[in-house]
DNA sequence: TTATATAATTAGATAAGACTAATTATATAA
DNA sequence: TTATATAATTAGTCTTATCTAATTATATAA
């Protein structure tokens, strides 16, 4: 089994490796992770040499079938982790990130699995994001925002794109969830902010930076 | 907050303590944890310096208030995990200590007392150890072991004093566990051995030392 | 194309926690 | 009491994971 640094910086690579297109640069990982670039050399190094990612100047870094493997189940116990918190020992959604972030660690065999048997095998965590399966099968994830809408239209918020604490507790704030119903009212031209009814309710403003960090689903 | 070596050293330290009568040496804290003289005189030096122990050469090694507080709280997290990964995950009691070794570490300020809500304020963990309660108060524990009872006295399972795996799948393998009733039939004058009757079932030998390791209530 | 900014890499330092080997203390036995 | 075994301590080494500072490479703009 690998290290909790070592299995911090899979999940990251995975991360940036999930927003497509980019290739995934010594810079870009300590972005994420919030290292020095000279420790993301290293660790670079020493996960090519563990043959747990690929790197190459040319086309980055790239996890290979171990790599993603294991990145795949520490996402896995992540989310499975933040369900149970939510949901059996009622934390709310901005608590349970960090908490999160070190039960990913612990290691045993069969414990994903257990833990996903007793939550009932959920799909998806408590940010909408999907639950990566016992065999690696990921739940399709969300990717049109509020913001995409045109306006008129109704919709589901299937997920977050921002998990940070200041979001989540905004969006308490405003009674949004997951599931809440959301109709865009109006863009408006000069700033693209959005006026929205919330579960049916009285008209809100929120910023374009907002609606493009709502994950949202046809109803 | 503590790093997770330190916090090894202070479950040791009091669980060395809890065996009175004995000063508490380097050696004695080497010999739990397995680790050399050398690193655990470093550690106490680092933990007296932290004002988590004191340190004598004639009275050996001392939690201080603060010292102790933390080492209760992380044996509480410990054994509250334990009744988690047996009673919610279905894992068998010879399975679950070293999981629990790694659960007790997790860093969140009302995690201990979420969990022991959750699981219903249980008062001794699945190998009969009292888990210390949310104030810091301990539930007594068990002290007279199989091996002392007089011949003819039926007693209750109250816990085992060794949770070796080897001990405890043998203990699954004879069918006892926690609660089970046992009668003791005939000590062996040669070498102490013990004739017992297991759940009202048929004669069984085990030897002294198994004895020793069965802690038993009155019935 | 040349200058400049940004990124990648190397070299060297540091802290935690462990180890081995050597030394000094202390306890126990002859 | 003296010899011997055991324990405690010190000194120095190693590994992991981080950092800073310096250097080299690459991309971008003038
Ligand atoms: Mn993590
Ligand atoms: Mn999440
Ligand atoms: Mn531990
Ligand atoms: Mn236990």
């Amino acid at each position: 089994m690998y290290t909790l640094s070592e299995e911090n910086y899979l999940k990251a690579i995975y991360r940036l490796s999930q927003e497509k297109g980019q290739k995934i640069t010594p810079k870009g990982i300590s972005d994420v992770l919030g290292n020095n670039p000279a420790s993301v050399v290293d660790m670079i190094r020493k996960l090519a040499e563990k043959q747990l990612i690929d790197y190459d100047k040319k086309k980055g870094v790239r996890l290979t079938i171990q790599g993603e493997k294991n990145a795949v189940l520490i996402v896995r116990k992540h989310r499975l982790w933040e369900v149970f918190l939510l949901e059996k020992l009622g934390y709310q959604w901005d608590e349970i990130h960090n908490i999160a972030e070190e039960l990913e660690h612990i290691k045993d065999d069969t414990l994903a699995d257990r833990l996903d048997k007793f939550l009932e095998f959920p799909e998806y965590d408590p940010h909408g994001d999907p639950i990566p399966k016992a065999n690696g099968k990921v739940p399709k994830s969300y990717s049109v925002t509020l913001a995409n809408l045109k306006e008129g239209t109704r919709c589901r918020v299937a997920a977050v794109r921002d998990t940070s604490s200041t979001f989540l507790q905004y969006l308490l704030k405003l009674d949004i969830g997951i599931n809440t119903t959301i109709q865009l009212i109006e863009k408006i031209p000069f700033d693209s902010s959005l006026v929205i009814s919330i579960g049916g309710k009285d008209k809100t403003t929120v910023s374009q930076k907002f609606g493009e960090n709502i994950l949202v689903d046809g109803i």
